[in-house]
DNA sequence: CTGAAAGCGCTTACAG
DNA sequence: CTGAAAGCGCTTACAG
């Protein structure tokens, strides 16, 4: 809490004593009809003569009973809680949150709930949230998941409830996933760089452990390839985190170039694998005035990314979609959909803003 | 689905039924002690013997039991769930999401989960997220609320379980609330504008029934009021709800000024009161050329912003301490705390970046 | 059409 | 230290 930071006590309201809710007991006897009268009324089911269910209407209204759906699920067959569990890297991250406010979407429309967790990309965190979920009897996951080992899932949980996995397939471990096209659409943007002449490509990625960013890499190295271009080891920077790791990376890259080395000519294009990774490069341009002069692909939409000047040219995902497809496939598991597991593989889509136009020959530096 | 979306089979591998997990029952039968052994065991109560404890260890190892949170809360005193219910605008919103993050780690903290919901600014969506919430049997509950009466929260909810208000108070309605400073923040940017020397100042509101939004404009009134300029309605462009009417009002805002009229001059600056307004008056200044000509100051903080040139000079608000405070104090409510309710009030900062220091004198258009 | 009994998986309150 | 019984709020399965 800040210096600043104001608490105004509103005075003379106190906070009012809890107190417990009606069940449908008390509003059996206030109705004077048997709990299962009132059950059937409460639930809609049909064979209760109108003038009874008026009256169990009102002493519900009187009671202002709310159903306990806690409790209902407990004997219900199938034990079915009416929730889904969601793991994500990070609820406030905007991939992240886009995918959720997805599943929510689609969670709401069958009457279900939704427990989101943030794993942070530690494998550890990842395996409590499941453990947690599991244990509030989640009928089905969605997962953003990390690691390399998604085994324990398999003794776990998946006997139990569907798990989908989004934007990265699991590890070690079989189920229906969906995710963006990264090796396509990374081909795409490298390729996309070359076609404007550009040879010497720098390459940022997030951790190698990621799928990802290993797929994106290699969409990277194919691009390369087919263009005959000879991948440089030196262009390459890997296992990047965050914003800051990424300039330090930019920085790097931009340092490379020697005269007397005709193998090491300067960079004149980066393509960055990941959004923070994107914005990194971005603050290292402006900052030193090479914005026109490098060009910039990034994959992953940045905010905001069309007012600058250039605009940065990215391969756009479809957050939103991932995130209603992977819920429609629980659903469909959960409606007892017995068909083999399914990728689904969203496309990319290359948004020109500028920033990958800038030609090759621009690029002296 | 777009066209371009691919599905993959994986064959052979087909989705495993499903089975029941095991109980406190059956790892009592195969331990050969009775269920509130098992119990004991499981919950860590003292006063079992190091076999027996053994013994149940290794039967539930053997079942790979999981114990069920929501069964036991059914009997337990107070009926704890140990989750709490949260609902935003929209769990994509970039402040909403931060708020969830921050409140979501001090949950974490206390065992607790968080189920979160997005109420789009709609009344009605909101209550039935409460009454989900409630159903759901929450501990208590944090909301970013909507519309102009909240008392259907003391008939409903309220006596069960505290709530806590975030970025708004509630109305018609006493309980906690954590908020920023959003009169004061507002007035900090109105007044630095004025000191540039800009007396024609446009502002872009929110939906007025909004008490943040209410707040904000009148921290704009008072500003012009102390300054001695006289607030021109023609400036005022209030209840803008996205990026378009953001947009369109500032293309109002810039047709203003006839030189036949002396009271009514062009204008020289804009405050914009909430985050998409801002964007919106970015998009059309940088359109118009007009980004260096005409003066901007936003209310809440913007991605990327200070890539942009001018930078944008925003009231920088503190989603993560509101969303922190506001879980200390539900936290503490559920702890018995019985002192009166509690306004939190969280500045906001300043942040000079360039589009807010931009004088008057330069904006000849 | 209506209801009394048993049970969901667990905890409480109590007895040995 | 251990356990048999009753109960949490509701549904199921069955009888009238």
């Amino acid at each position: 809490m800040t210096d600043r930071t104001k608490i105004v006590d509103i005075d003379p309201v106190t906070v009012p004593p809890l107190r417990r809710r009606a069940t449908m007991a008390q509003v059996a006897a206030l109705a004077g009809v048997s709990l299962k009268t009132v059950s059937r009324v409460i639930n809609g089911e049909p064979g209760v003569t109108p003038e009874l269910t008026t009256k169990v209407t009102a002493a519900a209204d009187k009671l202002s009973y709310r159903h306990d759906v806690t409790a209902s699920s407990l004997r219900r067959i199938g034990r079915n809680t009416l929730s889904i569990g969601l793991v994500l890297e990070d609820v406030a991250n905007p991939f992240s949150s886009s995918v959720h406010r997805a599943v929510e979407d689609v969670a709401y429309s069958h009457g279900f709930l939704v427990f989101a967790g943030s794993s942070d990309e530690d494998p550890d965190r990842e395996r409590k949230l499941v453990e947690v979920f599991s244990g509030r009897h989640v009928d089905g996951m969605i997962m953003l998941a990390t690691g390399t080992d998604h085994s324990y899932l398999s003794g776990e949980f998946q006997k139990e409830a569907p798990i989908v996995f989004v934007d990265r397939p699991p590890k070690q471990f079989e189920s229906d996933s969906v995710a963006s096209d990264n090796e396509a659409g990374s081909l795409l943007g490298v390729r996309h760089l070359l076609a404007s002449g550009h040879r010497r490509i720098g390459f940022l990625g997030d951790l190698s452990s990621l799928s990802t960013a290993e797929s994106r890499y290699q969409g990277y190295v194919r691009a390369l390839k087919a263009a005959k271009v000879k991948p440089d080891p030196r262009l390459v920077r890997r296992d990047l985190r965050s914003i800051e790791n990424a300039e330090a990376a930019v920085e790097e890259l931009l340092a490379l170039g020697s005269p007397d080395d005709p193998t090491n000519q300067p960079l004149t294009a980066i393509f960055a694998g990941q959004n923070l990774l994107t914005i990194g490069a971005l603050r290292v341009l402006h900052a030193r005035g090479l914005q026109n002069r490098v060009a910039l692909v990034g994959f992953d939409e940045v905010l905001l990314s069309d007012l600058l000047d250039p605009g940065v040219t990215v391969l756009a995902q479809d957050p939103q979609q991932i995130g209603r497809l992977a819920a429609e496939l629980l659903f469909a598991r959960l409606n007892g959909d017995p068909s083999p597991f399914q990728h689904i593989v969203v496309p990319t889509k290359l948004v020109q803003r500028g920033s990958g136009e800038i030609p090759a020959k621009d690029c002296v530096r």
